[in-house]
DNA sequence: ATTAATTAAAGAAATATTTCCTTAATAGCG
DNA sequence: CGCTATTAAGGAAATATTTCTTTAATTAAT
């Protein structure tokens, strides 16, 4: 369940890096009062974590911020969406599209999500040839055609649960690099092939133990 | 960003929490090939994790494993499934009916999420009125009137971001208990609730780093 | 029955992450 | 212009988590 190690310096703990979203989102909205500097006990306080922690998880992105004043709202906006890659169009395929994988594909197209859904696969008839927004769903076997004449290296995989491995096996020979997991199978692929799981059953089970942990205790 | 501690006996961790559900399916796809027993090195070989993890892990179910047998699988899966709460039926409502909490109506008629979502709230008037499966869509206001009948204890937010600490207030007014919010807003809201972040753009920033990281490794 | 191999459990060590503490910088204030 | 309060940065300590090691149990094989 671990991912490899880089050898030129040392990789930026997961932790942190799912914090970073959460800065850059209060950071935009802070901008938009017109917020022109900010600290990090100020971050801190708002975000409810440690400014200490504001302070290195921020420094990831080679920002000084300056002493008495904080970091430059502005500033820290762009080096946190240019580290987190949010500023390029990260083009993706989406294999199944079912409920999940149309609610994608609708969602991307309001929120940013950082990434671009280019193009839909399915394999049920039903679904091919029709569209969710301006993305096209198209037959599965297509797949490895269109495949070669973009370079698209982000795969998004929400097709039931048994056909996943198949389905990351097949993106990863069409040069994807990186696969978003919505399905609960564990992803059997090459170390090289960056893998972000995000079944939702794991942040239920999270939430339902602590509400039975907290029914437990007599406040 | 931190949760609240028990003083009755200490929580289990969060890592070992997200990583029961994935032991659950594992095991469930095991019982339907009819193995009886697995043991750890088994199921950390097939989800490539450490068997002393495992052990560690499974033990919070307090389900005791046979030397040179391993756990019975039946066993297993039932207190995991007891443990999680997933054999309950877990009330919930949900607030925002866009494409994300549409979805997720509609995704837990078939996969089995571990809650049960009883009635969806939203302001929009084209909304209301409508169903997704037989979940119906109703007037926000109505979530206090409905709320005084029924016990429920868990509250969806799938609304805009600029709502959702609103939302999250009036939600904790009606005696909800547990939040999971699918928004990018830090809910501000008394240690006692129970809040589940599951935010996509923290996913997609892990994987989009993690790519850039590996981009830069010459294998 | 005895032995050998496998395994869970419990504890120790190693690693990772967070929090704490000290230092140096600097802007605001007198 | 110097003092003071605030702050980021860097390192140390504390905590949490994972991995390693040892031990004891038990089943299968002889």
């Amino acid at each position: 369940m671990n991912s490899s190690k880089s050898n030129i310096k040392k990789q930026v703990s997961e932790p942190t890096l799912r914090r970073l979203p959460v800065y850059l989102y209060f950071l935009e909205k802070v901008r938009e009062d017109g917020i022109i500097n900010i600290s990090a006990p100020t971050i801190g306080k708002n975000l409810k974590c440690d400014s200490t922690q504001v302070v290195k998880d921020l420094a990831v992105t080679g920002i000084k911020g300056k002493p008495r004043v904080g970091y430059n709202t502005y500033e820290l906006i762009h080096a946190l969406e240019d580290y987190l890659g949010f500023n390029r169009t990260n083009e993706a395929f989406l294999v199944g599209t079912g409920n999940l994988g149309s609610a994608l594909m609708a969602y991307q197209e309001n929120q940013s999500l950082g990434i671009k859904i280019i193009a839909a696969f399915d394999t049920n008839e039903k679904k091919i040839g029709t569209h969710v927004g301006n993305i096209h769903v198209l037959e599965y076997k297509k797949l490895f055609h269109l495949a070669e004449r973009l370079n698209v290296k982000i795969g998004i995989i929400t097709t039931p649960n048994e056909v996943a491995q198949d389905v990351a096996e097949d993106l990863m020979n069409c040069g994807v690099k990186a696969i978003w997991n919505f399905t609960a199978t564990i992803l059997d692929l090459p170390g090289k092939i960056i893998v972000q799981n995000t079944s939702l059953s794991t942040s239920v089970a999270v939430m339902l133990r602590r509400l039975n942990d907290s029914e437990k205790i007599t406040n």
